[in-house]
RNA sequence: GGUCCAUUCGUCCAGGGGUUAGGACGCAAGAUUUUCAUUCUUGAAACGGGGGUUCGAUUCCCCCAUGGACUACCA
């Protein structure tokens, strides 16, 4: 019998979770899903410098806004709780423990001064090995090189000291990755990681990482490829707790790289280049520093999701358009990319015009209200609803909305310099003033799209004029641009009185 | 410096021992439209280099180059 299928999203809360994170989170939900299994949200948070006051809550907001719901987690709960490792506390130092007495960790007293002597030292005269490990500790301050006796007097009198894991000497280790197959590496050229550290009684992530993984009954671990370089340090931690059987799967996915350049995605490349690596907008306690959000920048989650799931990984066919249920049915780890994959900007913006183009128009109504409200303008739902179908073509972001629809909602108090440049003629005041006395003889029950348009069709024959002659003048006057949707379909939006209003300030001109 | 991972249009992906190497974004041109946008059509655009294996390699193997990740008492 195949275990349960449980993956788990496991950030730490140095900060606001960013679009990389927000894909791996989402991989592993689809994952979870996909098998039936379940989804477990567990803070890594054994890192007691960097915490970051508000990040826990924006991580799970985040996630929340794009609609990946966890099974199990701090607002979830569940019985393999709790999920948050500095609440967990108390269970690392027994693993730890555990490791010193099968000879597979040891004590190390080493002072940050005395590490940073060694790696210059090793520098210095060119060596290979740079770590601390089988080839080096013999020559540091730690149980190999000190009495027993001594060891345990200073564990017992206080002295700050770390537990590091005992990197065996040159071994190779081979391990599985399920996208990237078979990979060996000598021990060698790892060290001897620190893995428990007195001064705040914590674990590193590497312990607590396995030792919760494995208390957790976490079957696969889909993580980024930062990680691929510890992954023989776990695998040699599950052999030396003895849970070599129980050891989770693991993949790596591809990184999310910067769009110009090179290198991962960072938070600094967002604003920098104008658009936003985050989900949600985040204003740093400490430093005040503003980072903008998808969702503050107008893009729908659905939109946003289906673009990460598909850096990196793609279902070999040539959709691109998934809900979140069709890409739990047709995720497969199988199809992930191993190289990194550079952002898209246009590609972002591209599907959430997808997205936003075929979007209720119930639903659009409700995310337009709170932008209305903001430009002072009173709702009124039935008209919000016919302007809807004439503007969700027209717009990419959900922010586009007022500067492509304001002319419905208010007279237009200025005009598009160069549209006037171009169809301002002498007699055009005189023109649409003699169009807008026509309309004016349309009752008002008939002074729609369809009529109003025969109308002036009627009057630009008559007098000889051309379409554009017209028509580009009075779009102008309607709407104070160059462009829009149809230019009777506003005619009959704004109603009568509006649109001979309208045409009349023309004489201001 | 060391280790590991990667390499198909500018970008994201497909493909796979013999193909006109496919799609999408973006870009360009055209059609439609009173305008802008949409839509449609068309176009330019790629297998990093060198060795093998093979009748034949973009595809398999090796080397190189390049890129990336990691190299903390961070995760």
């Amino acid at each position: 019998m195949t275990p349960k299928v449980r993956v788990r999203f496991a950030p730490s809360p140095t900060g606001p979770l960013h679009m990389g994170g927000v894909r791996t989170a989402f991989f592993n939900y689809l994952f979870a899903k996909q098998h039936g299994g379940d989804f477990i949200l567990r803070i890594e948070d054994t890192d007691s410098k960097r915490f970051v006051k508000g990040a826990e809550d924006y991580i799970m907001d985040a996630l929340a806004w794009c609609g990946i719901r966890f099974d199990e987690g701090i607002r979830e709960g569940g019985k393999y709780g709790p999920y948050r490792q500095s609440e967990r506390k108390d269970i690392y130092l027994k693993y730890a423990m555990q490791l010193v007495e099968n000879k597979h960790a040891y004590y190390a007293f080493d002072t940050p001064d005395e590490l940073e002597e060694m790696r210059k030292r090793l520098e210095d005269e060119k060596s290979s090995v740079r770590q601390y490990n089988a080839l080096t500790r013999g020559y540091m301050k730690n149980a190999y090189t000190l009495p027993e006796s001594d060891v345990k007097a200073r564990v017992e009198a206080g002295e700050a000291y770390v537990i590091r894991f005992a990197m065996p000497e040159n071994e190779v280790v081979t391990m599985h990755d399920m996208i990237r197959g078979e990979i060996s590496v000598n021990t060698n050229d790892l060290d001897d990681k620190v893995i428990f550290k007195s001064a705040d009684g914590l674990p590193t992530y590497h312990l607590a990482n396995i030792v919760d993984d494995h208390l957790m009954d976490i079957s696969h671990v889909i993580r980024g490829e930062e990680w691929l370089p510890s992954l023989p340090l776990h695998v040699l931690l599950y052999r030396a707790f003895g849970w070599t059987d129980t050891m989770p799967e693991f993949a790596h996915l591809p990184l999310l790289l910067k769009p110009d350049g090179k290198g991962k995605l960072s938070k600094r490349d967002g604003d920098r280049l104008g658009f936003p690596v985050f989900p949600l907008a985040w204003t740093d306690p400490e430093t005040g520093e503003k980072s903008s959000g998808y969702r503050e920048s107008g893009y729908l989650p659905e939109a946003f999701v289906n673009m990460l799931a598909l850096l990196g990984w793609s279902p070999g066919t040539e959709q691109e358009i998934f809900s979140t249920d069709e890409l739990i049915q047709a995720f497969d780890m199988e199809n992930i990319s191993k190289a990194g994959a550079k952002f898209s900007a246009d590609k972002a913006k591209w599907f959430n015009q997808q997205y936003l183009k075929v979007c209720e128009d119930g639903k659009l109504a409700e995310m337009f209200k709170p932008i209305l409200l903001q430009n002072n303008i009173e709702i009124n739902d039935d008209y919000l609803i016919k302007v809807i179908p004439h503007i969700k073509e027209r717009i990419v972001l959900l922010t586009d909305f007022w500067e492509q629809a304001a002319f419905f909602f208010k007279t237009p108090v200025e005009y598009n310099q160069a549209s006037l440049n171009k169809h301002w003629k002498a007699d055009t005041t005189q023109t649409l003033l003699n169009l807008a006395e026509r309309l004016n003889n349309i009752p008002e029950n008939e002074f729609t799209a369809h009529h109003t348009e025969e109308v002036a069709k009627e009057f630009i024959t008559q007098n000889n004029l051309g379409m554009g002659k017209v028509f580009n003048p009075l779009r102008l006057v309607l709407t104070g641009t160059g462009g829009g949707p149809h230019l009777f379909d506003i005619v009959e939006l704004i109603g009568k009185s509006e649109t001979i209003l309208r045409i009349k300030q023309v004489r201001g001109l």
